[in-house]
DNA sequence: TGAAAACCTCCATT
DNA sequence: AAATGGAGGTTTT
């Protein structure tokens, strides 16, 4: 196959600004994957983008699909010179990582406005909210219901496999792009998924693609983004003002996706952050819920559970405290307390070497010191799960449960 | 409007 | 070895 792999570019940039090995692991996205040591890589509009962060650089390089023989081949001096292509993976990287936006300056304003943020977002910035393309967030939530990080990255990876367009290979794991709602329209689509370990998520994402494709269109969620921070490619326009219950366009946006089925107020709310750009957004899951309990006097009188009534409080007492990227501070909070992240972290080399140290995992200096605060506290606990299985499909999936049977 | 149970699976824990 | 409960929820009673 003949790839065309470009070479590795620089963009400058501090780990308080971005640190890609928080970010994409805080449960945002569930397609990234370490392709080799340090090294993350995801298929993203139709090539492999791969990265790498050090103290002062995000290096990237993209590959790219072998060109279809049905295509014709332009002669050598037509040819697209890399230096073109870069500049296309450049703005994709930006639009991506959610860039503009200055994360140390806001940072410095949750800190003032709030001591319980500025006690815990120090051993965690450079958490930024992607901006991810709006059908995939949609999917990728909707299979997070009743579900752990590695169990959503796994199905997604499976539904990819399945449906999505190969683009290339790194050291023989193939990658994939997230399929269009019109793949997932097919007639066996949802008994496939059960079999894939979908679960009860089967239907709803068999009808919400369905429902996407065929009846609403993929241009009606497109247009749910923030005019602020469109899809990518799209121009930006102004988005109005911010109210209690968030911009008129977030309502709206959240409003409209209810009626799919699968998504609820939660689910809608990832959506409407992480794939639409609406910056206000907060999703309150059990975790963020734990932390209105714990740090923010919820749980009692009025907002004792979490209801429907209690969701819609808790949203609006971040986004009374945070303002307009409410929904950035959460995910520092959310991160924070993430148990699975340190977690999953050291188990991994725990689980490979019982006597190896923690390696280099961190590259940043004060994750390091979360991590190994982890270790010691972990050892004598129990490991955790590792993400070896990210790609099953339905085979193995199967052998899997006889073995267990036969055991 | 509010609880509670059901929904599928995987996994860790008894 | 088999049973139980929880997991970053939604839908239906």
């Amino acid at each position: 196959m003949a790839l065309r792999v470009a070479e590795w570019r620089k963009l400058p940039t501090s780990l308080t600004e971005l640190c890609i090995n928080t970010t994409l692991r805080c449960g945002q996205s569930f397609r990234w994957r370490k392709s080799a040591e340090d090294e993350w890589s995801m298929a993203l509009h139709e090539r492999i983008l791969s990265l790498r962060q050090d103290a002062d650089h995000l290096h990237y390089r993209a590959i790219y699909p072998a060109v279809t023989s049905s295509l014709p081949t332009p002669p050598p001096s037509y040819a697209p010179s890399v230096a073109s292509d870069e500049d296309d993976t450049l703005a994709l990287i930006e639009h991506y990582f959610n860039l503009t936006p200055n994360l140390g300056q806001l940072y410095e304003q949750w800190a003032a406005s709030d001591a319980n943020f500025k006690k815990r977002a120090p051993k965690f910035t450079g958490v930024r909210i992607l901006r991810q393309d709006a059908w995939e967030a949609l999917i990728g939530f909707i299979c997070s219901s009743n579900n752990n990080i590695s169990r959503i990255s796994g199905m997604v990876h499976n539904l990819c496999l399945h449906y999505g367009p190969l683009i290339g290979h790194i050291e023989d794991t193939p990658y994939h792009d997230f399929p269009r709602p019109e793949a997932l329209t097919g007639p066996n689509v949802e008994a496939h998924l059960m079999k894939l370990g979908f679960g009860y998520r089967a239907k709803y994402i068999a009808k919400t693609a369905r429902i996407v494709s065929e009846e609403k269109g993929l241009q009606w969620l497109e247009n749910l983004s923030n005019p602020e921070c469109p899809q990518f490619g799209v121009e930006t326009k102004p988005a109005g003002e911010l109210l209690e219950g968030g911009r008129e366009g977030y309502r709206k946006a959240h409003e409209e996706l209810l009626a799919l089925h699968g998504v609820g107020p939660k689910v809608a709310d990832c959506v409407c952050l992480f794939g639409l750009g609406w910056s206000e957004s907060v999703p309150v899951d059990t975790h963020v819920w734990q932390i209105a309990q714990r740090d923010y006097k919820f749980g009692r009188g009025k907002h004792s559970s979490l209801t429907a009534a209690t969701y819609v409080a808790v949203a609006n007492h971040f986004r009374k405290l945070w303002g307009k990227e409410a929904g950035w501070a959460h995910s520092v909070l959310f991160t924070a307390d993430l148990k699975a992240f340190s977690e999953r972290v050291v188990a991994k080399t725990e689980v490979k070497e019982e006597k190896v140290v923690v390696k280099k995992e961190e590259d940043h200096v004060v994750i390091e010191d979360v991590l190994k605060e982890e270790t010691t506290k972990r050892k004598r606990v129990k490991k955790e799960p590792e993400e070896e299985r990210q790609i099953l499909d339905v085979k193995e999936v199967v052998s899997r449960r006889s073995k267990r049977r036969k055991a």
